[in-house]
Parts: C-alpha cells; sequence; structure tokens
RNA sequence: AACCCGGUAGUGUAAUCGGUAACACAACAGAUUUUGGUUCUGUUUUUCCAGGUUCGAGUCCUGGCCGGGUUACCA
C-alpha cells in the first residue's frame, strides 16, 4: 500500500522523468510480449497491469505482441487464451495487435545488414562445440574457426540457410561481438537457428527461426516502443539489447526490469504447470487450484479483485514472495460488497421443530447483502423439518462453543430462535436428527422481550431444498514453498496438496438459488464465496468455493 | 566461480536534495454485530554487519555478509 498519493513506483517514476525530459517526445508507448507457451498466471496479471496501467495512466498506448520465435512449443491454443484472459483482466489493446514473426522478413534483412557490416557471421560449429568454446564465467571462450569468413561467403551461407540447404544444426548464425566478454551472454550469441518446424503463424515458410535476443528488442523498436518493461530474468540481456539496436542504428527503447510476483502454497513456472496439467495432478489449465488467470476465473476470482491486489503488491527491484491471504484478502473485500448472500448446508443435520406444524410454511424475508441496501432481499421458506449445518451442533460443547447444543438457544437466521430439546441417536450412537422448538414470538430474529442468543446459524428447509455439488478447495502444495523438501530424494511433486479438492455431493441449497447460472457469484452464509462452475448442467448444480470466510472459531479451535 | 541485481516489522511496500522510520496485511487484545463475516479501537514487532563522512545516515563512501538471476541453437 502506498505511503501517500505522491507515490510512485521506479518504473513510473522514469516514465514521468522521461515525460518532463521530453526524452520521447511527449509519448509512452509500452507492450505486453508473452510467449504463446501455455496459459498467462498472476504473475502475468501483474505484467499486463503495469504495461496497460502505465500506458492507460500516461496517455500513452499498450501493444499486444506475440514473442512466437519458437515454432516448437507455441500454439495457437496459446495466443487465443491470452486475448481472452487480458480482455477479462480489462484491457484493450485495440488495434494494437502484433506478432514477432510479423517481423520475421524485416528481421532476416537486418541479419543480412550486420552481415555486411562484419557484425555477424555464419557458425558451423556443432552445438556442443559452440557451448565449450564459449568457455566458463571465469575463464574467456574461443574464437570459433568461422569467425572471419568473408561476407560473401556469410551471405551466401546464410541465404541457403533460409532457402533450406542444410540440415538442422548445420550452420547458426552468430552475432560478433566478443568471445571474451565478462558477460556470456555477449561471446558471440546465437541469431538465427536451423528449425524445420511448422510455425503456427508462417507455417514452412520459414526453416530459419531468430532467437529471442536478436528479436525483442527490434521487435520494441519496429513498434515505436519507449519503455520496454519485463522482468528482472532479462536484466542480464539489457546488453544485448542495447547492443542490436546500436549496430542496427534503429529506435532504441529503454528496457526497464521489475520484480517478478511470487505467491505462497503455488509457483508461476510454465514449465511446471505444463507437467500438472499433462500428468493429470489437475484438471486442466483452468482447473479452480491453479494460479492461471483462467484457474482464478473459473475458481470465482473477478478481474477488479486481481487489479486490486496487483496495485497492492508493487513494483520493486527486490525478490518478493507475497502470502496467499493477500490474494485470498482481496477477492474477500471485493465480494463482501457485491456477492449476494444465500444459505446453503454443506453436511445436514436434520432438524424437526417439534412445536411447529407439519402442513404450515412461512416466508421469511432475508436481506440479500448487509453492505448494499440496494441489493434488496428475497424470501426463503422455513418448515417444520429443517437442515443445520452438522458443525453446529455439539452434544457436549466446550466453553467458547456458542452454537447448539442439548438445551441451549440460538437464532435461525432470518427465521426464529429454536432451543434444542432431544438429540436422536442411530444405533451406532451417531446423531441423526435433532429436535427442537421454536419461538413464535421472535420470527424474523427478533426477540420482543430483548433476550439475547450467542450465535445465529444458516440453515434450510428440508422439502424446499436444491440439491448441489460443492466444490472444495485448499492449496495446491502443503508448503509455502513447494520447492521446500525434507528430503532430498524428493522434488516438489512430494508438497502436492493430496486434499486440494474435496467434492460435497449432497449440498442442501435454499431454493433461490435454483436459478443460479454459471459464473454467478454467491456468499454462502457463514460458510464462504462459491461461484458456479461452467461444469453446471440442467440437472446439477456445481459449485466452486472461491474462498472461505474468515473464521474465528476454526482459529480457536486450532489453537487446541 | 565470473557477471548482473537486490537486502527497511512475520509478509509486501513507503520515507523524492542527508532531517522524528511509516502504511497495509498478518498476529494478539477488546468493542460492535441477526454471518465466530463486516466494521471500529488498541498492542506487539523494523533499517544485514563493520568502519567512514556529517551537527545529523535507511539514504552517501569503503569493506564484508546474505539472498536472487545468468552461465540454452527457450522466452
Amino acid at each position: 500500500m502506498t505511503a501517500s498519493s505522491e507515490y510512485r513506483d521506479f518504473v513510473r517514476q522514469i516514465v514521468e522523468d522521461d515525460l518532463a525530459s521530453g526524452k520521447w517526445g511527449g509519448r509512452v508507448h509500452t507492450r505486453f510480449p508473452p510467449e504463446p507457451n501455455g496459459y498467462l498466471h498472476i504473475g502475468h496479471a501483474k505484467s499486463i497491469c503495469l504495461n496497460f496501467g502505465i500506458a492507460k495512466e500516461y496517455g500513452g498506448k499498450c501493444n499486444l505482441r506475440f514473442d512466437d520465435t519458437n515454432p516448437e512449443k507455441e500454439d495457437v491454443e496459446y495466443v487465443d487464451s491470452i486475448m481472452e484472459d487480458v480482455r477479462w483482466l480489462g484491457f484493450d489493446w485495440e488495434d494494437r495487435l502484433f506478432y514477432a514473426s510479423d517481423y520475421f522478413e524485416q528481421l532476416y534483412q537486418w541479419a543480412e545488414l550486420l552481415i555486411r557490416r562484419e557484425k555477424a557471421y555464419v557458425c558451423s560449429l556443432s552445438l556442443e562445440e559452440i557451448r565449450s568454446g564459449r568457455g566458463t564465467p571465469s575463464e574467456p571462450g574461443t574464437d570459433s574457426p568461422w569467425r572471419s569468413r568473408s561476407v560473401d561467403e556469410n551471405l551466401d551461407l546464410f541465404r541457403r540457410m533460409r532457402a533450406g540447404e542444410f540440415p538442422e544444426g548445420a550452420h547458426v548464425l552468430r552475432a560478433r561481438i566478443d568471445m571474451a566478454h565478462k558477460h556470456m551472454l555477449l561471446r558471440d550469441p546465437i541469431m538465427y537457428r536451423i528449425r524445420y518446424a511448422e510455425h503456427h503463424r508462417t507455417g514452412n515458410k520459414w526453416c530459419i527461426y531468430p532467437t529471442y535476443d536478436y528479436t525483442h528488442g527490434q521487435s520494441d523498436s519496429l513498434e515505436q516502443i519507449t519503455h520496454s518493461i519485463c522482468t528482472l530474468e532479462f536484466e542480464n540481456h539489457r546488453p544485448l539489447y542495447d547492443w542490436y539496436c546500436e549496430a542496427l542504428g534503429i529506435h532504441h527503447p529503454q528496457q526497464i526490469e521489475f520484480n517478478r510476483l511470487n505467491l505462497t502454497y503455488t509457483m508461476m513456472s510454465k514449465r511446471r504447470l505444463l507437467l500438472l496439467v499433462q500428468e493429470g495432478f489437475v484438471s486442466g489449465w483452468d482447473d479452480p487450484r491453479m494460479p492461471t488467470i483462467c484457474g482464478l476465473r473459473r475458481r470465482g476470482y473477478t478481474p477488479e479483485s486481481i487489479r486490486a491486489f496487483v496495485a497492492y503488491v508493487g513494483v520493486t527491484k527486490n525478490n518478493a514472495t507475497m502470502d496467499m491471504v493477500v490474494l485470498e484478502n482481496h477477492l474477500r473485500e471485493d465480494l463482501n460488497r457485491n456477492a449476494a448472500r444465500r444459505m446453503a448446508v454443506l453436511n445436514p443435520l436434520k432438524v424437526v421443530i417439534t412445536n411447529y406444524p407439519e402442513d404450515q410454511c412461512d416466508e421469511l424475508d432475508a436481506i440479500n447483502n448487509p453492505e448494499n441496501p440496494a441489493a434488496g432481499s428475497r424470501k426463503v421458506p422455513f418448515s417444520r423439518e429443517l437442515f443445520i449445518e452438522q458443525e453446529d451442533f455439539m452434544e457436549d460443547p466446550p466453553k467458547k462453543f456458542f452454537r447448539l447444543g442439548p438445551g441451549r438457544e440460538v437464532r435461525l437466521r432470518w427465521a426464529y430462535f429454536i432451543t434444542c430439546t432431544e438429540v436422536i441417536k442411530d444405533s451406532s450412537g451417531k446423531i441423526v436428527e435433532i429436535r427442537c422448538t421454536y419461538d413464535p414470538a421472535t420470527k424474523g430474529g427478533d426477540a420482543p422481550d430483548g433476550r439475547k442468543v450467542k450465535a445465529t446459524l444458516h440453515w434450510v428447509s428440508a422439502r424446499h431444498t436444491v440439491k448441489a455439488d460443492v466444490r472444495l478447495y485448499d492449496h495446491l502444495f502443503v508448503r509455502e514453498d513447494p520447492d521446500e523438501v525434507a528430503d532430498p530424494a524428493l522434488d516438489w511433486k512430494s508438497n502436492l496438496n493430496p486434499a486440494s479438492l474435496q467434492v460435497v455431493t449432497g449440498a442442501m441449497l435454499e431454493p433461490s438459488l435454483a436459478s443460479a447460472v454459471v459464473g454467478d457469484r454467491f456468499q454462502f452464509e457463514r460458510l464462504g464465496y462459491f461461484c458456479v462452475d461452467r461444469e453446471t448442467t440442467a440437472d446439477r448444480l456445481v459449485f466452486n468455493r472461491s474462498v472461505t470466510l474468515k473464521d474465528a472459531w476454526a482459529k480457536e479451535q486450532a489453537k487446541g
């Protein structure tokens, strides 16, 4: 949270300074450049909010550009999902949708230019030879024997690489920089490799593909980007980014690196998330336990809550890990204001109101959202047989348990005060039903004589019930840091939480929920926030628990 | 190991010429409450270390220490 309204994070500080100095002629132009090799996650949301947010705040523009230079890992499935997720988060690239692959011809022409300027050469060493020739951080590399090929030979070879005359791995194009450079990255980095792979956009037009380093800065340059904002791991690449722009003499944006977002009890590695999907640890990229944007969306997160969270976490260069509770609190804060309240019983315990006539039924007024009077109210039916939550009754309650017990009186939300008179058990001793009396004078939940109860319970009328499956989610991993393993023989997968999904099949809902449609969000009173899952069908309602309510009783119990 | 980047309450983030170390969340205690929710009040806890410059250092300098990134024909 910001201490004062004057505060600007260091990236915005740079943007404002540049605006003040006129460095870019008053322009602010950013871009969000995902590689379409996976689904976007909450970490990308930070980058999206930063790039699109800065553009919006300073009257600039933000492009969406797919960094699609590695056809072997990329796919249109990812392209489509990324566009959907960016839009869902509330951002708009207008007519500025670009692909690095759109620049392949230009990039190729620039490569020939660098060859002519003797700043690039075709190297015919094997992968292994290149690797060993690069040296180590403490020892300089050795020049490739092909480093001094003539311009004409390089041009000829490079053109034949493009023409498909050589097998994969036969040659690469390298920048001629310095094999003794202290930055390993500047020891004649690879610009092009031969790949006979079909590209999701260019098909089989190309068999040579530019590397990230040779592509990214030039793409920024072509789009007249001013501030190229990326995460910290690209800090090492900045000298190369700068080198290509300078060597080519083209518009040279400023690369600025910020810290990526990490969260406890989950992970952001696209590679690992893909593995969770492929090996079936989760049901898909949009499994509600995944930190992906589509997973969070299906879980019931709102774009507003994600944007607020991202604004809250801030932008610095520190390595930071946010507590998952902070993300959850932002959802709670949003939904507390905006989600309608409903009553639902997950683990039903039958209650019979012995002094309530069998054929009678009350239609009681229930307020939809105490935080928002405009949300109005609804009717809930009350009858002789009800369900309450099993956890709301204890035969022999401890001191701090305020809910129902033998001889105790509690309030049923929006209904009546009831007093427990009898406990019915089966032959094994399990409680199967409790009997209560109600006080007709307390209709609506207020006692005219001013008497107080210590608890208010949620409930549903047995014969008016709507049934549903409810999926209760917990952290994907049992440890804050999934990489922390007790036994060195184990890896992060051993920290997967076996109880991260619990399915309740016989949940009893109040009748108004029968008309809920996919995506609807509710607070089930005293339980948490839930949304209607996309697997809901005409005869089966499915709810996902987005987040629990804070639970002071659970905390008290945990103390032991 | 070399290069790059960081180190401020438990966590994240402020302190904008070098001028009283603060905010949020978490934790704890209490008040209110027809959700053990919400709201409100209060409490605990902070500048990695050692020197130096200075009237004064989280901020500047020197040297350590610790953490992260990089060492791909991935991005």
